[in-house]
DNA sequence: AAAAGATTGTGATTCTTTTCACAAACTCTG
DNA sequence: CAGAGTTTGTGAAAAGAATCACAATCTTTT
């Protein structure tokens, strides 16, 4: 990601949505003016972290007294694109699939769940909320006809790379996937991987660390 | 982390899951021998990345043939502390948690869920399997009982602060945090968070510049 | 057994991200 | 309104991580 000739750190980016939505809350609670120590005290980053990445973006803040909580949510919202609404689909509806599609979080982050698919035919037809589980061979012309934009992989693994495929054959160029498998696919297609074993294994590492079961 | 002196990057030992992944099915199809190329194709990383990563912990190949698979799947094994079994707990029963609960995946990663809690009275006593759920107030004597390692937290964000602190007090020292908050925990815990929320916005962020929505 | 080929292990290099540090700009106080 | 106190914005320095590149080592071929 380039701005003003700079490269933006992928992780700035992702901080950003950290800053917004603290800012959101202190919005909430009526307090007008942050620094930049205080907001970093509030999301655990240095202040000059927080700095250096709003100065990618332009300059939000006023010497003295800090940033205009307002203002700078607002220039936020802006940057990331949260004016939008962004139609997703969940395809695999396991446990994990139908956890997030009744997890009503994803409205408030202007993400709206359009359509879900499962291969199994036992599900086709049942309702979650008010969204109907299709058939896998429905993607393509669902996700034409409802405009999806982001499509969450929560099949198994064997399966991951096939209907990765099919999603982008469809025309899908953001896929957040949870199938612990490295997904092939053009790079003009923007892939997230989060792998939930992974993440506690790592933790797993550390605690073995601390037992002294392979420190050195 | 350090190793003979050497610092070794958090991503790496991220990466040596997925070696050890690979190395699993590559096993299982009777596969001896591979390439740090032939493993980096295959995980979608550089040869050089691949050699490197293995490099922080020994010498596991042979020139001009590779490295043997069984063996290295067992030196990563042992590296990765994953011939200890890890108890863990899972706070907070929503949609998320019991997901995570009824997900069979964690018994093949050496992560066995031992425990679980929720602050919502009528869920106390309902069973998951052979899980009993548990009220939060019990969170300190289970701990030490059953011997928790780990924790999942999949508790709403108003509450996690608090119950972190729960669980550090009851001994708990790694935490994989689902809640979109910053925990503010002692510096030899280890919290871990996955933000599924802000994976997703940031996935659409980069649609949004796509689009040209927010490109200069 | 020598030559050709493959592949590792790692220091050096390059690239990326974070932290430092301070002038400049603003606010507040008496 | 001058001086003391804050806080930003940003180059420069440091730290961290990935890539390069190649000598050394092993395998295969003839």
């Amino acid at each position: 990601m380039v701005m003003n000739g700079k490269k933006i750190p992928q992780s700035t980016i992702s901080r950003l949505f950290v800053y917004l939505r603290e800012l959101t809350e202190l919005d909430k609670i009526n307090i007008r003016t942050i620094s930049s120590a205080e907001l970093g005290e509030r999301t655990n980053l240095s202040d000059a972290q927080v700095r250096k990445d709003l100065g990618y973006f332009g300059q939000f803040g006023v010497s003295g007294s800090g940033y205009a909580v307002g203002e700078l949510k607002n220039a936020l919202n802006n940057i990331l694109g949260k004016d939008k609404i962004w139609n997703v689909a969940i395809v695999g509806v396991g446990h994990l699939g139908s956890a997030l599609l009744a997890y009503s979080g994803f409205d408030t982050h202007g993400l709206k769940i359009v359509a879900a698919f499962d291969a199994d035919e036992k599900k086709v037809g049942k309702k979650f909320l008010d969204i109907t589980i299709q058939s896998i061979e429905e993607i393509k012309q669902t996700v034409k006809k409802k405009k999806v934009e982001l499509s969450i992989l929560t099949v198994p693994v064997g399966k991951a790379q096939e209907v990765a495929e099919e999603l982008v054959n469809a025309g899908v160029e953001c896929i957040l996937n949870f199938a612990p498998v490295s997904l092939n696919v053009p790079e003009n297609i923007k892939v997230k991987d989060v792998d939930l074993s992974r993440e506690l294994e790592t933790l797993s590492y550390f605690l073995a660390g601390k037992n002294g079961n392979n420190k050195k």
